[in-house]
DNA sequence: GCAAGGTC
C-alpha cells in the first residue's frame, strides 16, 4: 500500500481527486479522513502533529532558575494524538510513503515530523514530493518525479522552534517570578509579540510627548456664475513651498482682513490633468484583513469569516502572502461563473466585455497558495450569515475589481488672488469609473469646481478663520499594524491577527485601536533596558539569516543553537544583576494600573483586587488595618481609566467583556446611589409567595447591577435580571401570564421611544433564548453556516455542546473535527468559569 | 502555566 501525506485534509481530498481521477472514497476514524483509491491511502495532518517542550524536570517555575532553560534539552511530543494514531496505524500497512505537505519551511518540517513517526513503525522507503499549486498537472508532475526531504530545510525550522522556545519561556518566566505575577497573570515575552508590543508602546510614547503647536486655516467660497466652490488661502513660503498652515495669529488675521475686503477674485492659472488610477492587486492575507478591517471586521474576526468560507469551498485558503495570481487561474472563465449570479452578474458581464482580461499583480509572488480568490462555487445569499456575505462579497468584488481597467480622473487646479492674496481649489471629477464600477470599497469621492479660465473674474465670499492646532500622531488599528508587521518582517500570514489577539487577551493592549496598558509600558520599558534583544525586530532578520545558513547547509543546526543559548546567558547576567530593580519596576506599575485613588477611611490606595472565589472587588492598600470594599459588577475585567469622578477623586472603572464591555463609572458613586435607592415591590414571588409572603420588587445593587428579586433575599434567591442603563418605569398594564406589570425602560442618553421591557418573567425567557442560538456562534471559528450544520446535527445551545460527544460529532458533521469540538468544549467551559 | 508556527 502507497501512503501519502498532506498537511491538512483540504489538500489530501484534493489530492485524491486529481489522482484518483475521481474514483476515490472516503473513511472517518477518529475524526480523522482517509481518502482511499486503489491500492493507496492518503491523510491529511492538520499542520503540526508534534509540539516542542522541556522535559518534564522544568515544567515547576518556582523550581527551575530560568536561565536553565538556555542549557535545557528539547523534546517533541504528539499534539494531536488522534492524527498521530491514525498516521501510525496506517504507515504499518504500507510499502512505500509520500510526503506531499505545503511547498515551504513550515511544509518541510511538518513533513519531517511526520517521516519521523512513520519510522517509527516502519523502514519502508519515504518520498518527498513539491507542487506550488493544487493543480492537475503540478501535482501528476510531482508524483511522476519524487524527490527526498530536505532535511537541511526542516532543521532550519527547528533552530527557530528552540530558540523561540527557550528565549520566550526564559525571559517570561523571569520577569513574571521577579513581578511575582504567576498563575494565569504571567508577564509574557516573545520574539514577535514583544517588538510588536513595543511598536505600540513607542507610538504611545510619542502621544504622550507631542507638544501641539498654534496654527490658523482661511477658508473662502469662490462662484462662478452661481457654481460654488470652496477655497483654501495658500503662501509662499522663502523656500517656494506653498503653505496653507499660518504659523502665527497676527499674520493670520492680516491676510483674514484682506480676504474680507474683497468681493471678487481673478483667476490667475488653471491647469487640467488626467489622471489613472490603477485597481488594486490581488488579495494577500495581510490586504484582505486591513480592507475587511475598512468594513469594521477586527483582524481575528476576518480571518475566523475567511477560515468559514475557505471551509465551505466558497474561496481559496486565506492564508498566504502571494499577490499574483497563478498561471493555472483563467480569470474569463471565473468571471463567466458570476456572470449567471444576481448579485454579481451585470458587473462580471461589463468585465467580460473589454477586450482582454489581464489581471493585476502584486509584488509579492509565492509557490505555496494563490491569492485569496473565489472559487467560483457560488453560495446563495441565504447560504451566508450577513457578515460572512459580506466578507464574501468583498473577496469576490477584489476579484472583480483586480480583472477591471484602471479608472481616469480630471483634476482642475486653480489659484486666484485677491488684495494679493492667493487661494487655490482642487477639483477632482471621475471620468471612467473604471475598477470603481465594481469595487465600491475604495474612495472615489470628487470634489467639484466649475471650468474657469485665466482672468475670470469670481464672486468671493464667506471668508473664514478657523483655529487649529497640530494633532500627536494616531494610534495604529489593527490592519495597519499587521501591515507594519509584515514590513518590518515579523510574524507570518497566519499568526499575525493572532498576535495581536494575544496582546490583547495578556492584558497589555485594551479598546480599538489598541493602546498600551500601564503593564505593557513597563514591560517593554524593562526589556529595553535589561534584554533589547527581545523587544527588537532585529531578532528576527538573524534568525532568518541563520535559518537561511541551515537551509544551505552552510550551518549546522547545533552551531545556531549553541550562540544563541551563549547570547541569552549574556543577556540572564544583566537580568541577575538588576532583579531587584526589574521587580519594584514592575511591581509599582502594576500596582499604578489597577489603583483607583484615596480610601475614603483611611487615605491609603484602593485598589482593584481578586478575592479567593475569583471575583473582582475594591479593596484598600492598608489591609488588614483597614478592611473598607466596594463591589464591582461580576462581569468582565476590570480596568482603571483616566477619568476620574470628581465627587471622589476615585478612577472611572470600565468592565471589559468584548462585545459587552461597559462602562461602571466611580464605584462608590454606584454604592451610594444603590444605598439611595428604596426597592420597589411589583407582585408576589412566584417561588414561595405563596408560602412564605415573599414579594419581588426592583431592587438596585451596590455593585451597579439592576434585577427584580424576592424581597425574601438570602432566604429565597429568585431573581429576574434588568439592564444596567436607563430609567425604569413601571407601568400600569399587567402580564396576563404572570400578573406582574409591565416595565419600560428609558434611556437619557438616546432620543429613541422607549424599550418596552414588558413583564420581567416574559423578557429574561426571551432573552435566554437567544442567548441559546447566538451563544454558538459566538465561539471562535464558527459562523452562521456552522452554527446550521451543529443544530441539523442536534446541537443547539451551549450544555448541548458541552455534553456532546466529540467523535460522534466529527463523524456526524462535515468540516468539524474532534479536536476543534473539544476546542470549544473547553472555551465554553471557560467562559463559564469567568462568569 | 512559558514562544511561535502550522491547522481548524
Amino acid at each position: 500500500m502507497e501512503l501519502i501525506v498532506t498537511e491538512k485534509d483540504n489538500a489530501a481530498r484534493r489530492i485524491a481527486e486529481i489522482l484518483s481521477e475521481g474514483g476515490h472514497g472516503v473513511e472517518r476514524t477518529n475524526g480523522v479522513n482517509i481518502y482511499r483509491w486503489g491500492d493507496t491511502r492518503c491523510i491529511g495532518l492538520s499542520g503540526h502533529v508534534v509540539g516542542v517542550d522541556f522535559p518534564p524536570e522544568y515544567s515547576d517555575w518556582r523550581n527551575v532558575q530560568p536561565v536553565e532553560l538556555s542549557e535545557a534539552s528539547v523534546v517533541k511530543t504528539p499534539t494531536k494524538e488522534n492524527i498521530v494514531a491514525a498516521l501510525k496505524s496506517l504507515a504499518r500497512d504500507a510499502d512505500e510513503a509520500v510526503i506531499a505537505t505545503d511547498y515551504d519551511r513550515e511544509g518541510e518540517l511538518i513533513g519531517k515530523e511526520a517521516y519521523e513517526l512513520i519510522e517509527e513503525e516502519t523502514d519502508v522507503p519515504i518520498k518527498r514530493v513539491r507542487f506550488s499549486s493544487i493543480t492537475e498537472r503540478e501535482v501528476r508532475d510531482a508524483f511522476a518525479n519524487p524527490d527526498d526531504l530536505d532535511f537541511d530545510l526542516a532543521a532550519a525550522g527547528e533552530a527557530r522552534q528552540i530558540i523561540d522556545l527557550m528565549w520566550g519561556a526564559a525571559l517570561t518566566r523571569f520577569l513574571s517570578l521577579t513581578a511575582g505575577q504567576l498563575g494565569n497573570d504571567f508577564i509574557s515575552v516573545g520574539r514577535v509579540q514583544s517588538p510588536t508590543l513595543k511598536l505600540i508602546v513607542d507610538r504611545e510614547r510619542e502621544i504622550q510627548a507631542f507638544d501641539p503647536d498654534d496654527y490658523w486655516v482661511i477658508y473662502g467660497d469662490l462662484a462662478k456664475d452661481d457654481e460654488a466652490f470652496e477655497a483654501q488661502y495658500f503662501y509662499e513660503g522663502e523656500d517656494g513651498t506653498e503653505n496653507e498652515r499660518v504659523w502665527n495669529e497676527a499674520d493670520a488675521d492680516a491676510a483674514d482682513e484682506d480676504l474680507r475686503g474683497a468681493t471678487s477674485a481673478s483667476v490667475e492659472s488653471v491647469r487640467r490633468r488626467t489622471r489613472t488610477d490603477d485597481p488594486p492587486a490581488p488579495f494577500n492575507t495581510t490586504q484582505f484583513i486591513r480592507a475587511a478591517g475598512s468594513l469594521g471586521y477586527s483582524a481575528q474576526r476576518a480571518m475566523s469569516i475567511a477560515e468559514e468560507l475557505y471551509t465551505a469551498g466558497w474561496i481559496t485558503y486565506p492564508r498566504t502572502d502571494n499577490t499574483v495570481y497563478p498561471e493555472d487561474l483563467d480569470p474569463e472563465e471565473l468571471l463567466e461563473t458570476f456572470a449567471d449570479t444576481g448579485a454579481f452578474g451585470e458587473d462580471a458581464a461589463s468585465l467580460l466585455e473589454q477586450d482582454d482580461i489581464e489581471p493585476t499583480e502584486g509584488d509579492e509572488e509565492t509557490t505555496d497558495h494563490p491569492p485569496i480568490h473565489p472559487t467560483g462555487e457560488i453560495p446563495g445569499r441565504q447560504d451566508l450569515g450577513e457578515d460572512e456575505w459580506e466578507v464574501f462579497e468583498l473577496v469576490v468584488r477584489r476579484f472583480l475589481a483586480t480583472c477591471a481597467e484602471p479608472a481616469t480622473w480630471a483634476h482642475l487646479r486653480v489659484v486666484a488672488t485677491a488684495n494679493g492674496r492667493s487661494l487655490k481649489a482642487n477639483g477632482k471629477r471621475l471620468v471612467e469609473a473604471g475598477y470603481h464600477a465594481v469595487y465600491p470599497y475604495s474612495s472615489a469621492s470628487e470634489n467639484f469646481v466649475p471650468e474657469v479660465e485665466e482672468g475670470d473674474d469670481l464672486d468671493l465670499s464667506g471668508v473664514r478663520l478657523e483655529a487649529k492646532e497640530t494633532q500627536p500622531p494616531r494610534r495604529r488599528g489593527q490592519s495597519r499594524l499587521i501591515e507594519t508587521m509584515e514590513q518590518m518582517g515579523i510574524g507570518t500570514k497566519a499568526t499575525r491577527h493572532e498576535t495581536i489577539q494575544k496582546l490583547y487577551d495578556r492584558g497589555y493592549i485594551e479598546n480599538d485601536p489598541p493602546r498600551p496598558t500601564g503593564l505593557a509600558m513597563a514591560v517593554v520599558e524593562a526589556a529595553e533596558q535589561f534584554a533589547d534583544h527581545v523587544t527588537d525586530e532585529a531578532m528576527t532578520a538573524r534568525l532568518e539569516a541563520d535559518m537561511d545558513a541551515i537551509a544551505a547547509g552552510e550551518k549546522s543546526l547545533d552551531e545556531v543553537t549553541d550562540e544563541s543559548r551563549e547570547m541569552l546567558q549574556r543577556v540572564f547576567e544583566d537580568l541577575h544583576e538588576h532583579r531587584e530593580e526589574i521587580g519594584d519596576f514592575l511591581r509599582t506599575s502594576l500596582k499604578a494600573d489597577k489603583t483607583l485613588g484615596p480610601c475614603p477611611e483611611c487615605g491609603d490606595d484602593l485598589l482593584v483586587r481578586r478575592s479567593r472565589r475569583g471575583s473582582y472587588f475594591v479593596g484598600c492598600d492598608g489591609y488588614p488595618d483597614c478592611e473598607y470594599t466596594l463591589p464591582l459588577p461580576s462581569q468582565g475585567e476590570p480596568t482603571v481609566t483616566d477619568e476620574v469622578c470628581a465627587e471622589h477623586g476615585l478612577g472611572h472603572v470600565k468592565m471589559l467583556a468584548g462585545r459587552s464591555t461597559f462602562t461602571h463609572g466611580c464605584p462608590l458613586c454606584k454604592a451610594d446611589e444603590a444605598d439611595q435607592t428604596e426597592d420597589r415591590v411589583i407582585g408576589t414571588c412566584p417561588e414561595c409567595g405563596a408560602e412564605d409572603g415573599g414579594e419581588l420588587a426592583i431592587k438596585q445593587l451596590r455593585s451597579g447591577s439592576r434585577l427584580v428579586g424576592c424581597t425574601r433575599y438570602p432566604d429565597c434567591d429568585y431573581s429576574l435580571p434588568l439592564p444596567r442603563r436607563g430609567d425604569i418605569e413601571v407601568t400600569d398594564d399587567r402580564c396576563g401570564e404572570h400578573d406582574l406589570p409591565e416595565l419600560l425602560v428609558r434611556d437619557d442618553e438616546d432620543d429613541d421611544e422607549p424599550w418596552e421591557l414588558g413583564c420581567p418573567i416574559c423578557n429574561y425567557a426571551e432573552y435566554q433564548e437567544r442567548q441559546a442560538a447566538s451563544a454558538i456562534e459566538d465561539l471562535d471559528g464558527v459562523g452562521a453556516k456552522t452554527a446550521e450544520k451543529l443544530a441539523a446535527a442536534g446541537i443547539e445551545s451551549l450544555s448541548d455542546l458541552s455534553s456532546a460527544d466529540p467523535e460522534t460529532v466529527a463523524g456526524d458533521v462535515q468540516g468539524v473535527s474532534a479536536d476543534r469540538l473539544r476546542d470549544w468544549q473547553a472555551e465554553v467551559t471557560d467562559t463559564e468559569a469567568a462568569d
